[in-house]
DNA sequence: CAAGCATTTACACAATCGCGTAATTACTCT
DNA sequence: AGAGTAATTACGCGATTGTGTAAATGCTTG
């Protein structure tokens, strides 16, 4: 990826979904704000490695982070992964209606922005 | 990404939804089937980049592939995007009504499987 | 100010990505 | 069989990833 930094904004954020140790920090966020040493605790992760893992998804705009003294705050922002989910949106025609005629779901998905 | 291949599958797909190429393409798909070729044609890329492309989207199971004469029928294949979908499903609370108070929403995530 | 905790950054390393070019592999048709 | 078309594979390249270890920041408290 020569330029995945210079990727566009979906792709960053499914890039950083690509990971389970990330989706796995954005459910704990689910549940409200944490720190990045709450956050790597159930991880057999360096610190480290987490606090990148968290300066991804900072990056990708799917956290964002409140320093507090030594500590930072760490909170899930759930705006992009709208735009992921829009993006999966016209799919789900494809496996909602799973048995139905595909022929009609294929000529609704002309009718729809995709991409 | 040490072991990308020996990842899960929601990773895969996810990483595989990473790029615009490949979600461009899996969109023509939309429409029905094509070759490589027809695939191909759209971008200023390599038949062969193309085609590689098109491997990390069948390795990811999200299109499948049939010969025909010296030609490969690719086709959408909707399954594992589902997949996909479901993992965002509990997060569209967050963005749906965004103006509500967030600790119901914040609650009602709680009694949902993420990850 | 020194000690200590929380987090980030620097450095190194093996693995992978995306890309092109060139060489193969398939299959068809004359 | 030979030529031509479609697609994959081999090779090389620069960039990036995920990881750990170790060094550096930052902030708080004794």
């Amino acid at each position: 990826m020569p330029d995945a930094a210079a990727s566009d904004q979906l792709s960053t954020v499914f890039f950083a979904l690509a990971d389970p140790t990330r989706r796995s920090i954005l459910g704990r966020l689910a549940d409200g704000p944490a720190s990045i040493g709450e956050l790597a605790a159930p991880f057999q992760l360096t610190l480290a490695t987490v606090s990148r893992h968290i300066a991804l998804l900072e990056r990708a705009g799917l956290v964002g982070k409140e320093r507090n003294a030594q500590w930072r705050t760490v909170h899930l922002q759930a705006a992009r992964l709208e735009e992921a989910d829009a993006w999966l949106a016209p799919y789900r025609a494809f496996f909602e209606q799973r048995f139905d005629a595909l022929e009609t779901q294929l000529k609704s998905m002309k009718t729809t922005t995709e991409e």
